[in-house]
DNA sequence: AAAAGAGATCAAAAAATCATCAAAGACGGA
DNA sequence: TCCGTCTTTGATGATTTTTTGATCTCTTTT
């Protein structure tokens, strides 16, 4: 667990006990822990520099824990986990629907709150993979996603807005094949994973735009019976 | 909640009336389950055709559910719930140290569980692809599960759906027999569990694809009156 | 050595899945 | 409101995959 090294923590918590009891346990597995005893606090905190984790006590003086749940995840998905005394069954699914990625009835034993700590972290971590460049360069494609050009071998072409998404999403993963579903949930939104055919046409109109033969495809590569990829292996 | 429209859902737990009763429970959510009582059929379960999250019962009484976890997560980031009786402070955090992402200890409330679940798949989604980059490589052949690509001895072939779940299938239990019922099962569905037949085509042609000398199968052996196997050692 | 059971293989029919064009519907800006 | 653009839906033919049927091989048993 010497592994937190570094890793910023925001603990809000209005009771000063708990409060010194959670920072001298994290400070001493070398987290940065940051306090706030109030939902002000908690606020500024997480916004000014936003931390790589949350501890939130409910029933804070100055207002509903779960609003500042939400408000949260209007923006973040920083992994924040719930401490509350209240063990009942709908506080808890309040708190887990309102965007908590756990919680944790009080009284909790330490191990158990630093393994689901890491748990939270995992998932944190699982999610940043995605650094990619501004530009993207797949065989004769290059895709500005600042200016958000799109250009096949140097001539510009120009997309509708669902074109650029699916052509973005199938860039970005490059190689690996997407699923139907994963490609319109991503693309459409969760309401439309079942439209298949509607992607099918998007792919057609996409080709056509993209590929120099579009019955003979090069770069959009259809996985028959799964989804579709995009090639990224050129000689 | 009806979203949940179609989602997998691995129930691994070995008492009847706890699997039925999470079984329909789940099922009333538009869930599709899949059951598993111990872990080889778990195992077997996991490979195919993946599910998209895995309810899982310590305590099984074919091994530790703590090393399926882990094995699992040699390969997959499937969001994986623990239910357990056993509430002990080290059991949680032997389990989630394990790969485990959530803890809930029996009894508990459907509702509790079902917003649990939210959480999971909420992650599960956040993250794209949900595999690990890891190939599995056995003697000739190289898999790629990300990549969805099947090398063997460095040139690809392509498999069509049910040949290449027939084949992952095959390689995750490599040195272990699976019956004919178990293998059409876990890739045609519980309804093919006699087609006997048409498993035999489908190895019939996986062989063509995959072994030098069809003929003479040295990846995919055949158990006389039992079922196939793929070969492990490899000198 | 014949018979029976289990397995392999080839060819076809049947069923899914895909690509494409065209038309209808929705949306946004003049 | 009208027009042009973008998105969705409908219909059709082509392609690929899966299933089924028939035949042939191998092994074991009697």
């Amino acid at each position: 667990m010497s592994d937190a090294k570094g890793i910023r923590i925001l603990v809000v918590e209005d009771e000063r006990p708990m409060r010194r009891f959670l920072s001298t346990t994290l400070a001493a597995r070398e987290f940065v822990v940051v306090e706030a005893e109030n939902l002000r606090e908690a606020r500024i905190a997480a916004t000014a520099h936003p931390p790589e984790i949350i501890l939130l006590d409910l029933g804070l003086p100055d207002g509903d824990g779960l609003d500042f749940t939400r408000e949260l995840r209007e923006w973040s998905r920083i992994p924040l986990i719930v401490l509350s005394a209240r063990g009942r069954e709908e506080d808890k699914v309040a708190a887990l629907d309102a965007g908590a990625d756990d919680y944790l009835t009080k009284p909790f034993g330490v191990n158990e709150l630093m393994a689901r700590i890491r748990v939270a972290l995992r998932h944190g971590a699982a999610q940043e993979g995605g650094n990619v460049s501004e530009v993207l360069e797949i065989g004769p494609l290059r895709l500005d996603r600042v200016r958000r050009e799109v250009l096949i071998s140097g001539t510009l072409v120009t997309l509708t807005p669902i074109e650029y998404r699916l052509l973005l999403l199938l860039a970005h993963n490059a190689g690996r094949v997407l699923t139907h579903r994963q490609i319109l949930k991503e693309v459409w939104g969760p309401n439309y994973v079942h439209q298949i055919h509607t992607l099918r046409v998007f792919m057609a109109l996409l080709r056509r735009k993209v590929e120099p033969d579009p019955s003979r495809p090069r770069l959009l590569l259809t996985e028959m019976g799964v989804g579709y990829r995009m090639r990224d292996l050129w000689e």
